[in-house]
DNA sequence: TGACTTATATGTACAGTGCATATATCGTAA
DNA sequence: TTACGATATATGCACTGTACATATAAGTCA
């Protein structure tokens, strides 16, 4: 394209621009989508919900919700991990925002993915409330991304809404990325925790073994954890110490 | 809230989301900008445009547009970086998405941010299509986040439109983040380069001096710098070895 | 030709990690 | 009561990667 021809392109652009009124034309819709996950018994779980309605009736998909006109993103996902989890006050972060045409078959939604880490204490008797908490089976290795599986009790693999098995999938890099170097294992845990349950949890969303020697050496020398001196009771071998996460040493 | 409380709000939520049509109500209008990169002469710099309107003239403002009905995300960023910048094929990646209700006076807009990775040889000449190259003073070190302040030619603070401030400072923590662990450097660097200039992009980005041995041994270690037998000419000194960026060693 | 500048190579100290070993402290069962 | 199994905790050592220092190479320029 000559100079010339680019410059008539770009005055009609920004023509188009200036007289352009966002509240005049259709434009897509936009939902907030939450991942929330935990770990319990060493495994990765995420909350699901039923889809009780066409399209896609009868999948699991994550808790979600439409964003009001004039509510904030965070605000939103906030609203939906109260409404529909009843959690607040938990760890929430903006993941990723989705928005190919067809991800969703009614209409075109736009949806702000957010991921939620949960201790799995606070998540006891959701299932009342039509959430199930699916187990991840994640089939790669490290920080690089891939597919996920959603499993039930019995490991059978669960059919997932929409792109949700995407989103899903990108929480558990992002959170395998962070974990590098950000303190977000006790968002998972009590407020008081052994050093190999806060292992556990590593384990859980890396998907590998630990050196355990590292680990604590490691954990320690962050200066994040404060021990509490006191113990853990009645676990058929020497009690472990308990820790409380502190964010300066 | 009792139990019985919270399954009777349930249940009205989701009579309400399953009766809610989407494209019955007004909802937010949804727009990309962009973050375009650059480093030239060990400065990091930022492409901007003058906005020529209310509110915020007179402003620079990050190049954006609207997300049309059925274009993609991905699709509307390198529309508005072909039509903006001139630019096609280049590093271009999904940022954050701001959403605060009054980002924008206007009406609510929602904004998808991407940023995009440029050798600053491509961006010659786009002053005279109203693109300004900003040089970024960021104002904290390390991967923390903080402000950042756009300065001109002369030094003098410029003023920016809206929260694009915030957007920008975002994009840079994002960079600093990423450099550690992915190879970015040499998208803002012609084919082959030099392992200086390599490290000036990033003593640029990261706003640090690097120790000139321990970045060449990591930077060689990786794996995915080919040296291409090539020297560079007419320096006033001994000419360094010119390398080409390579996925696998 | 020699001074100057930067590239490249090599050596050393130090910090972080993986691994092995030794000791401590609980529950449990003979 | 005591022996045993299990895990916690502490310490030492080898290995690796990085920061820093030193030495040599290869250009330009006066």
């Amino acid at each position: 394209m000559s100079d010339e021809k680019q410059r008539s392109r770009d005055r009609a652009e920004q023509a188009f621009l200036e007289s352009y009124d966002p509240t005049q034309f259709e434009h897509p819709s936009l939902a907030v989508d939450l991942v929330i996950l935990t770990v319990r018994d060493g495994e990765l779980l995420v909350a699901l919900v039923r889809r009780d309605e066409h399209p896609d009736k009868g999948t699991w998909a994550l808790p979600g919700g439409f964003v009001a006109v004039h509510e904030g993103l965070d605000a939103a996902a906030a609203r939906v991990l109260e409404t529909k989890a009843g959690q607040r006050g938990v760890f929430l972060e903006q993941l990723y925002t989705f928005g190919e045409p067809g991800r969703d078959p009614r209409t075109r939604v736009v949806s702000v993915s957010y991921y939620a880490l949960v201790n799995a204490a606070r998540l006891e008797g959701l299932d009342e409330r039509g959430v199930l908490l699916g187990r991840l089976r994640v089939s790669w290795k490290g920080e690089s991304g891939g597919r996920v599986d959603v499993l039930d009790d019995s490991g059978r693999k669960l059919p997932t809404a929409f792109d949700h098995a995407d989103i899903i999938a990108m929480s558990v890099k992002r959170i395998r990325g962070k974990l590098d170097y950000a303190p977000i294992g006790f968002q998972l845990l009590p407020a008081t925790f052994t050093l190999r349950a806060l292992q556990n949890v590593h384990e859980a969303i890396l998907g590998t073994d630990i050196n355990k020697d590292s680990f604590r050496r490691r954990m320690l020398a962050a200066g994040q954890l404060k021990a509490t001196g006191k113990y853990e009771s009645a676990v058929g071998h020497r009690p472990a110490e308990l820790y409380r996460f502190t964010r300066r040493s």
